[in-house]
DNA sequence: GGTAAAAATGTAAACGTTTACATTTTTGCC
DNA sequence: GGCAAAAATGTAAACGTTTACATTTTTACC
């Protein structure tokens, strides 16, 4: 970590007149200048059909005028669930570049429709999660989206059992019955080690996240699969699970290349496991893909640029945050339909980091 | 672009036994079963000192009994100003990971006070910042962090004029006193040229962001200095200037390496301009640094695994979203005190991307 | 035990909306 | 022009808090 230096310096030049306090205007003012009451001009912002032309356009005017903008705090407070337009979503790692481009996806639609959001990142922390859990709705959101921390989130299903609107991103939750967006994480994982099979790799470590989050026990059905389908058999000693950051795969990946029976492939698990994967392979000088191959799970837009240009199993992510709102308004326009599960297919990413043995 | 196939399966297992709508406890119910006013509840709640030991002991069993949480919505509508708790924060590019760095700095930050956080990514795209501020506004933020889309942005001018609290990250604003926490871009980008032309480089091009963002002046100002401390002439054809994206940085990088006259080193202005030209350099089979030497503005923890190991100026982006939180809170805690600014330092750190020519 | 001051509690009005209901105005028709 | 129905508008009560002020209870002291 590099010192940091605060140079701090004030603004001389400060002109500090009493900045007279601009009162943001409400109904009232709008009303008054518009010599109507408070509840027409409540109409004209909500297109109640029930108010004249003629009223319309004069109060539409005063709220030009006045730079009128309704108050979003009393809106939700007033108008119990639907119309508050928020939106809450939460996280578990949003240096995961995966998960940035699930926010976009979300944002996307949530601008589009006028919605705001408010993100919580909880960085696998499951306490961090529950405050916001509690946080968001306490601020009567009308709807949460939210990655579990894993399977039998209580957090989550207490609010799934308050009805409020909840869809679940990447991971579903497995004693109750909701709205999720996921990926086939088995497939993918699937095509991923089925394809160094088939380049003659028998030795196969697999660096994993954490196996209650439900992602990751997916994928390693996807790696027994492939196995089997090859006829070799599973091994547990080159199965290595623990958090889901850039030091486990640096930890990980070190220790994995110290075996004395080094594997010729690594399948990492997510994006930020990969990173440190690669780094701790660089620090040793070991070659990829001719020493050593690997496929991450996730791609990056700059996993082209990595040395070597890194193979990997594709998520859509942004399309998973824009299904996942798109979801969700859909529940809370209907609260008591018949939940949805949407699988969104990987697309296994072939660059450079693997390579055909014997 | 991956073809997406949406696979809907409903569950059919559903046993959708009308949901007992659970209401949520409000300060009313914790009075009525704690047999006190609810202004005694209040007052409990916020640590109001003037309340008897006993009732606040019977009052905390009540709250703890019905499970009562504060609307936080309510709050913020009573209470205008101070202690709503929530904080505003408006980015330019989410997909950025240095904004992602500023992100988690900011949330660090206000988890630790009990803040939430409203997060707008605009983009660069001025209307869509534009409401954001709208929103942010309605929603009766306590106040705001934001990185202008400009240095005369009109929309976070009015805020400042409003009296809302602002803190400006990464660039400041040029016609109003703000307080900003911001990098030395001059010294870093001076850095970061002036070892380029202490290792024999003489044509250097510059990849920069839009010259309206007052960060990619202050850059370019550091660059016309090294320049002139070697007594280089400034060649202004090396300049180039578009959007601040992964397209730009691909683009632009093409077309200076199909120069006649290609320069031996680039400086790019930031983390998606940089990873953009690396792709263009791998994409013509150029080799880094023993053709062309690349340093970028902005370090990414994965730097170390791109190939090759790009040497970087990095900009400390958790602390100053961090910093920017911190002095949000002091300037709501006191709206009148002279306005701050901080500059952080930057730091070259020299990997392998760069080699001495000539 | 009576008093005044201090401490604890309660009452009710805000905050800026939405909305059921009541009231007024307009319309169409004879 | 008178009438009923339809359309437009207004009134006032909520939503869940905080807080100034009023009231009650406790404390300390003689």
């Amino acid at each position: 970590m590099p010192k940091i230096c605060f140079l701090k310096f004030n603004s001389s030049h400060l002109s500090c007149k009493r900045l007279h306090f601009i009162k943001l205007s409400n109904l009232k003012a709008v009303a008054e200048h518009s010599k109507v009451s408070i509840a027409t001009v409540s109409r004209v912002i909500n297109n109640d059909p029930k108010v004249s032309k003629d009223t319309m356009l004069k109060v539409q005017a005063s709220i030009a005028a006045l730079e009128y903008k309704p108050n979003r705090v009393a809106q939700r407070l007033r108008s119990t669930s639907k119309k508050t337009k928020l939106l809450g979503l939460v996280i578990p790692d949003i240096q995961n570049p995966f998960f940035v481009d699930v926010v976009r996806g979300v944002e996307d639609y949530a601008y589009q429709n006028n919605f705001a959001v408010m993100i919580g990142n909880f960085g696998q922390d499951e306490k961090k999660e529950k405050l916001y859990l509690d946080i968001l709705q306490s601020e009567n959101i009308d709807g949460l989206i939210v990655a579990p921390i894993h399977g039998k989130d209580k957090g989550v299903e207490n609010l799934v059992k308050k009805n409020i609107p909840v869809v679940c991103i990447d991971r579903g939750l497995t004693d109750i019955d909701v709205d999720v967006v996921k990926v086939d994480n088995e497939q993918g994982a699937f095509n991923a080690i089925d394809h160094l099979l088939s380049i003659g790799h028998k030795r196969i470590a697999y660096i994993s996240g954490n196996f209650k989050i439900p992602t990751y026990i997916e994928r390693l059905a996807g790696y027994k699969r492939a196995l089997n389908d090859y006829g070799i058999p599973y091994d547990e000693s080159l199965i290595f699970a623990r958090d889901t950051d850039y030091k486990s795969g640096f930890e990980i990946a070190s220790k994995i290349l110290e075996l004395k029976e080094r594997p010729t492939a690594i399948f990492s698990g997510n994006n930020l496991l990969t990173l440190g994967a690669l780094e701790a392979i660089h620090a040793k000088g070991i070659k990829i893909p001719e020493e050593i191959s690997i496929i991450g799970f996730d791609d990056m837009p700059w996993s082209i640029s990595l040395n070597p240009p890194l193979s990997a199993v594709r998520q859509p992510g942004f399309d998973m945050g824009r299904k996942a709102a798109e979801m969700l308004y859909e529940r809370i326009l209907n609260p008591n339909s018949i939940k949805e599960k949407v699988i969104l297919k990987t697309e296994l990413m072939l660059r450079k980091s693997t390579t055909r043995i014997e």
